[in-house]
DNA sequence: AAGACGAAAGTGGTTGA
DNA sequence: TCAACAACTTTCGTCTT
């Protein structure tokens, strides 16, 4: 117990920094083994090997294994998991009864702890938003790195005072969703605001608000980022997912895709090469997992397939 | 019967005066 | 703040397989 104290304080003692702007809010990639800083993006370390303490890591992999801190830090729960606590058992490391008279003190160090540990406003907001934001996205099947993205930007909202005024749940949908579209597994507004029970234009409200105040810049969505997502909820095949980017960048270099919903241009382009690999899909069904109607694929479809001079024939 | 088609009218969001 | 506008939806009758 007293060692995983001092452990933790060592740990804090050797924070790492961003080189160009000092900030400890540094963020680890996994996915693409990089660490970010939040604050002005640089890229702070990236593939590294086997360089630095064991406590700096850099996959998964690593960061399960590393032993000197105990559990992965993570940003998805509200003291990141960091936390000590202290058994509610009286008995030491070795199991050993404690005597009466250190129990006093045992008692009230238990007593502490749980005052610290959500002990302000700060933290008990965070522990609601953040049991929020792991509801909202398990049920729209989020990856880990995009909730401990939303995490990230969740925190920093606090930080700087933007809740206020602003309900919990809707600027953890909006987190959600800018978190999306920075890992370029983006959901529409539409889906999150199905998932999270909040009004769509509340959420595209605070995502505007937040992307403002916190500096926030985001490449616009492109239709390419949807078509893995809706095949494989097609269940087609990798030939076709293949053959859909491949005349969605074609009509993307035609300006074919300038001003249409990304998710229209995405379904159409899936619809033409599910037609063309014979794995053919409705209109309909796509047009549910796309959530456009069929009127729109079939608009899109016609165009892209004239100007790209392809055949569909049913 | 299911799917595709396209016309026409309606809706919500953006833009520019 | 308001009107114009383009994209998209809804609805529906018709054609094709």
């Amino acid at each position: 117990m007293v060692e995983k104290i001092a452990e933790k304080a060592a740990v804090e003692d050797e924070v790492l920094r961003c080189r160009e702007c000092g900030s400890t809010e540094l963020y680890r990639d996994y996915e693409r083994a990089e660490v970010v800083c939040n604050r002005c993006g640089l890229v702070v370390d990236e593939g590294l090997v086997d360089e630095g303490p064991e406590w700096r890591a850099f996959n998964t992999e690593q960061s399960e294994k590393r032993s000197r801190t105990g559990a992965p830090m993570t940003y998805l729960i509200h003291d990141m998991g960091l936390s000590t606590t202290i058994d509610w058992r009286n008995k030491d490391s070795a199991g050993r009864e404690i005597p009466s008279k250190q129990r006093a003190q045992l008692y009230r160090m238990r007593k502490w702890q749980q005052r610290i540990r959500v002990s302000n406003a700060k933290e008990r907001n965070l522990t609601i938003a953040l049991t929020e934001l792991n509801k909202i996205a398990s049920k729209l099947d989020l990856p880990k790195n995009v909730r401990e993205a939303a995490a990230v930007i969740y925190r920093k909202a606090v930080e700087k005072g933007l809740i206020r005024g602003r309900s919990i749940d809707g600027v953890v949908a909006a987190c959600l969703y800018i978190a999306c579209r920075r890992y370029s597994v983006p959901r529409t507004l539409e889906e999150i605001a199905e998932g999270s029970m909040i009004d769509r234009k509340e959420i595209g409200r605070i995502y505007r608000y937040l992307l403002r105040e916190l500096g926030i810049n985001l490449s616009p969505t492109t239709p390419l980022d949807y078509i893995p997502r809706f095949c494989s909820s097609l269940k087609l095949s990798r030939k076709v997912q293949m053959k859909a980017m491949d005349i969605l960048n074609k009509a993307m270099n035609l300006q074919l895709t300038s001003g249409r919903g990304p998710t229209g241009v995405s379904a159409a382009a899936i619809y033409i090469a599910s037609v063309l690999a014979g794995e053919r899909r409705t209109q309909q069904e796509i047009s549910e997992v796309a959530g456009v109607t069929e009127v729109t694929i079939r608009n899109r479809y016609k165009e892209i397939a004239e100007k790209l001079e392809i055949e569909v024939t049913i």
